[in-house]
DNA sequence: TTGACATATTCCTGTATAGGAATATGATTA
DNA sequence: TAATCATATTCCTATACAGGAATATGTCAA
């Protein structure tokens, strides 16, 4: 089996860096496709591919108004990901947490 | 371009659903390869496989004794992805919050 | 030394990219 | 309607898996 699809889940659809880059740009507020392009120095295509990957698996959502398209990240798809780190918080708290750990453990 | 090498970080390397089991395996307490295999019910060198992956982004530290060899996670690694999805945690923390958000913005 | 045990590596293959180039689609304006 | 603008899609290609099968490596016990 080869790898999974970046569109069958946040995991993969993260692991790209540009991807990464473009949910950084559009947390705080939407912008079109062009003010991605430039503001990431990215070619447009590359843009509309890694945009339909992310709205593929519900972390940005998009409004369209005439002939631009508005996208935006959708925080809430990336909350499993938080979930599943803060799983380990617990271990890398401190040292002395750590410690405290090892001795729950006995 | 390719899709870059699920060694290249860690992002890529825990796109993989098995390796996220098996960090999750690994992270209470160390194990050997063998326990990995039984506890998740996969193929030996797939495991082997994985704990590679896994060694070269730094998400797990080997130990070796005799003929076993016990790996367990290094939750550390694990802080930059966790740090990456805090910086959206005030996106979703709650319909409240991002009213006051979308008010900060005005 | 030999055999059994634990783990790692190699080889093979089907699949899924990600980027570049070119083109298609849809909406707006002259 | 034609030209233009904003995005999306298609085609092509080199690359990197991930799993299965077979085998190699290293260690301990008899």
């Amino acid at each position: 089996m080869p790898r999974a699809a970046t569109t069958s889940d946040t995991f993969n659809a993260i692991a790209e860096p540009r991807r990464r880059d473009i949910l950084d740009y559009l947390a705080p507020s939407e912008h079109p496709v062009g003010d991605i392009v430039v503001a990431l120095g990215l070619a447009q295509p590359s843009v509309s591919k890694h945009l339909r990957v992310l709205l593929h698996v519900g972390l940005v959502d998009v409004r369209r108004d005439g002939r631009q398209v508005f996208y935006r990240t959708n925080a809430e798809g990336l909350k499993p990901l938080h979930e599943w780190t803060s799983r380990f918080e617990r271990y890398w708290r401190s040292q002395l947490r750590r410690i405290k750990d090892r001795a729950e453990r006995n």
